[in-house]
DNA sequence: AGATAGCGCAACAAATGGTTGCGCATTGGC
DNA sequence: GCCAATGCGCAACCATTTGTTGCGCTATCT
């Protein structure tokens, strides 16, 4: 029996790395390019640039050509896949601790 | 302002491994030593025993000797900890984009 | 037209996730 | 009690990822 329920493992180590979140925070505030994104981050444009273009690669962001800027932005519909994911796995743990708990109860009583 | 809350990295990246989370599935069944966890999964001891070594490190896991075996079973109280920091991520984004859909309707609704 | 701002590409460095190979300790059968 | 087998740890090595710096192209603004 598995716990854990199947997971786009893309998706998940693109939602991992900490930096990719917190360019998604940004990014959930409002379209951002490379450059105004590293502004607010401790890293390089082309770190950041990296970044995207894992982030592009699974779907959560989609960049605009914007004269010459290139402005990204949320897929809230690929977001809101990968927050089904989080809260699958969450509960799916959750469920298995409970479980866990209750059967130590049991034993517990039994004593 | 930010939006998703503050969450330990490191506790994050531990989960963030497809193969530690797929360790820390077989380990909420029992107790199992590295040897015995790399037979259901597609590596090699070694490599499980490197994810022991991080999962120890943030507290997910903790490892007993018996006799010339070391046992390692999942920390409950940890593993609830990374749960609600995945809950709580995950909530975030997701109440971020309903309030973006509710900007969304509100403009429609205006035109 | 020329200075500037934004971007992409390439080369390099460090950390991570994987491998193989080795040696040491504990255990169990004879 | 001995010896083979089992489980573990350590080290060397390889590929990928995450970061850096440096360079050059293109588009914009005055």
């Amino acid at each position: 029996m598995s716990v854990t329920p199947d997971v786009d493992d893309d998706l998940w180590s693109a939602i991992g790395d900490p930096t990719r979140r917190r360019m998604l925070d940004l990014l959930l505030a409002g379209e951002e390019t490379a450059t105004s994104l590293s502004a607010r981050l401790p890293v390089t444009r082309q770190a950041v640039a990296k970044h995207l273009v894992v982030l592009d690669r699974v779907g959560l962001v989609r960049g605009a050509l914007a004269g010459r800027e290139k402005r990204y932005r949320v897929d809230d519909t690929q977001l809101a896949v990968a927050v089904a994911q989080l809260e699958s796995v969450g509960s799916a743990w959750d469920a298995r601790l409970q479980r866990i708990k209750r059967i130590a109860e049991a034993i517990e009583k039994s004593d």
